[in-house]
Formats: C-alpha cells, sequence, structure tokens
DNA sequence: TGGCGATACTTAACGTTGTTAAGTTCAGCA
DNA sequence: TGCTGAACTTAACAACGTTAAGTATCGCCA
C-alpha cells in the first residue's frame, strides 16, 4: 500500500508547509497582524486550505505554540548542564530569557494571551506540561542538594518563573523609545536572576 | 456665554458615557471581544457616533488606558504610608498585584500588549510615567535610608517592578484549569514579594 | 420671525477578517 | 470505462473597524 503513505506523506508535507509559513509570517508580522489569507498566500494555496489540516486559525496557533515549547524544552536542556543546580538555574533563567527575547512573537503568545489552547496544555505530556517540568527539576535538585530553603517545590518554581517571566515580557512589551520614563536597564536579565537566587538561596549556600 | 458652555458639557457627557460604557465591556469581555458596535450599543449612539470623540479603538483605548494608570497610581499611594522603607516596598507591591487581580483585563492591556499608545506614555506627565514614578521614588527612598544595596535605582526598580508583574501576568494569563500541570500556588504574591525584597536587601536590613 | 450655517448624529457602504457551503478536478480502484 | 472520494478552489457569509454622504436640529443674525 505505497499509495496511502505517499498520500499521507503529501497531506504532512502541506501541513508542515503551512506551519512553517505560519510560524514565518508570525514571527516578522506578529500575531494579531497574521491573517489566514497571508498564510494561504505563502504557501501558494487557497485560505480554504488551511481548514483541510487545522480547524480553525485558533488550532493553528495552538500547533505552532506546541512546537515552540518543543523548542523552549530543548533550548532549556540542550546546554551542558552545570554540575552545581544553582548554575543549572541560572543557565536555565539565561536560556529562558534568551529564547523570549529572540521571539518575542511567539513568546507573547505562548505566555501573554489567554487562548483557548491552554486547556489542552494540562496534560502530563503535551509540550508546555514538559517546559515546565524542566524548571520543576531543577528546582527539586537544588532544593534537595540543600541550596534552596526547603519549600513547596511548585510554589518556588513559579516563582522563579514569574521571576524571569517579568523581565522578559516587559522587555517585549515595552521597547525602549516608549518605556514609562526610562529605557529598559542593560543587564536586567542577569540582575534579576541573581536577585531571584539570592532570595532562594539558603544562608550556607550563599557563603 | 453660557450656551458654549452647555455644549461643551454635553459633549464631554458623551465622552464619559463611552469611556465608561468601553471601560465596563472591556472588564467583562475582554479587549479582543470589545466591538465598536457593542460600545455604540451599550450607550444607545450609533458607532460613527465614537468617533466624533476618539479618532480609532486605539485611541479609545489609549484613554481608557491612561485612566487605569491613574487608579493604580492611586492604589497605590492612597493607603496609609508605612513608615519602613522595606514595609512600603511590600504595601506597593500588594497595592499593584491586587489591582492587577482586580482588573485583568485592564491589566492586559496596560502591560501586556503592543499597542501604538505606549509611544505616546514616554512624558514625565502621563499616567504611565507617574505610576512608574511611584514605584521608583519608593525604591530610592530605601536605597538612601540603606536598606537596599547600592545600585542604579531605575535597574532596581525595574527588577521589582518585573517580579511582580511576572506573578500578576501568570495569574491572569493561566487560570488554575488550564495552567501547565500544576495550578497556581496560594500565597504566590506574598512570597514573591518576600523572596525579591530578600534579594535587594542588604544584610544589616535582614538582621 | 424666518432663513442660514454649523454641529451632532445616522445611514449605508467599503475593504478586511475568520469561516463555510457548494462546487470542481482528478487520481486510483472496480 | 466509469465511479468514488479526496484535494482543492470559488464565492459567499457575517462581523469587524472605519468613512463618505446625508439629515436633522439648535442658536444666531437679519
Amino acid at each position: 500500500m505505497g499509495i496511502a503513505e505517499r498520500k499521507e506523506r503529501e497531506k504532512e508535507d502541506v501541513r508542515r508547509k503551512i506551519l512553517d509559513a505560519a510560524h514565518d509570517l508570525f514571527e516578522t508580522q506578529g500575531y494579531e497582524n497574521v491573517t489566514m489569507r497571508a498564510v494561504a498566500d505563502a504557501i501558494e494555496y487557497s485560505p480554504t486550505t488551511i481548514y483541510l489540516h487545522f480547524e480553525s486559525k485558533d488550532a493553528l496557533v495552538e500547533a505552532l505554540c506546541f512546537e515552540d515549547f518543543e523548542k523552549l524544552s530543548s533550548a532549556m536542556s540542550a546546554q551542558p548542564l552545570p554540575k552545581s543546580p544553582v548554575d543549572r538555574m541560572r543557565a536555565l533563567g539565561h536560556a529562558y530569557a534568551a529564547f523570549g527575547i529572540a521571539n518575542p512573537n511567539h513568546y507573547r503568545f505562548m505566555f501573554m494571551t489567554a487562548g483557548e489552547w491552554k486547556k489542552h496544555a494540562r496534560d502530563e505530556d503535551t509540550p508546555p506540561s514538559k517546559s515546565y517540568a524542566v524548571l520543576r527539576d531543577a528546582v527539586e535538585q537544588a532544593m534537595n542538594e540543600g541550596y534552596f530553603k526547603k519549600n513547596d517545590i511548585d510554589l518556588v518554581s513559579q516563582l522563579v518563573w514569574a521571576a524571569i517571566h517579568g523581565v522578559v515580557s516587559l522587555l517585549i512589551t515595552f521597547t525602549p523609545d516608549q518605556f514609562p520614563r526610562v529605557a529598559p536597564r542593560p543587564g536586567l536579565v542577569e540582575a534579576s536572576i541573581e536577585a531571584t537566587l539570592h532570595g532562594l538561596l539558603t544562608d550556607e549556600a550563599k557563603g
């Protein structure tokens, strides 16, 4: 049955084309400026064709988003892992921030919009959950090895996440020429990571 | 010339009606679900009338947004100011978080969307700049009185802002049923404030 | 008092959006 | 050879922000 498989493959190709085109447009134009027609134009199909592969614009964006979460997970995992849990947290923070700053439009959609897709993201093996797990594991390790004060692991994970997310989201929302009164300070990412860690570290770990 | 003044007043009344209706719709429906036609319906005028008072939907939202920044400034200033700069920072953080959680849809627009209006927000006496100034002043005081380690005032202000903003924005973006893997932890706001402060405090201040 | 001009407001429309109903074309099986 | 079903398009829908063109009404000046 080579025919069915070829058809399957062709269908998958179109799907990929859609996703790739949407990804690029998304990145360059921003979410709310990308239209189904623009995506269709980019792949040289009619707009209707997209609906043969995705239920709706939201569904398309959800798929795109899940792929981004996978990239985020890789970005946070791929680096040579520092031995010290604290250095590992540091590296995680930097990787996360770099990802957000490099892909502001995707970041915006992943973390800064309501979106129906988040209801599907709860399950344990969805890409968003896996991304969270990377952070959580690092926190757990730091806590187990006595570097962080004992506390609810999820509370601390969310605390760390919130801190770095706050920096990234401000940076990509307020560009230097529009920040209220003063431009974002350089070194904000590093300073935030250090401040957060120092707030969480045990006294012994600070040394 | 009482007539001209009455007309002025009437015009202002309609403007207020538009703003109030938009504010309410905004709050209950969320930004992207509020249409000019819906606002027009709510005030029982035709959609076109809104354009006699506001150049565009963006301009209307900008006006709304500036009013919200004023409310935020009041919320952060109005409380009985604690003497200790550290307690003052704490109070500021709580007021800020409470505002965001109580008005998620406005918060979203104020701090989490791109929006043309931010370009007009740079000047020193715009409401957004004033809100930032409230925070900055508190940081400056804490630093002057030796509670915070000496550092760039704006860097520290933005650090603090980012930390609490991160918490608020995650809380209003990910509701309990859709948070990746685990629901937001209660006490996250408090924990974040404390962690941030402990990261910034001088050793003497912690003592 | 009656007509004039400006102001407030509406109706109807334009172009764009996401989405869908109704074809059309064509490859692969009988 | 003719048929089925999948892939794809054309044309349209309703809703959106916005605007051009028109109407009514109020206050002024003769």
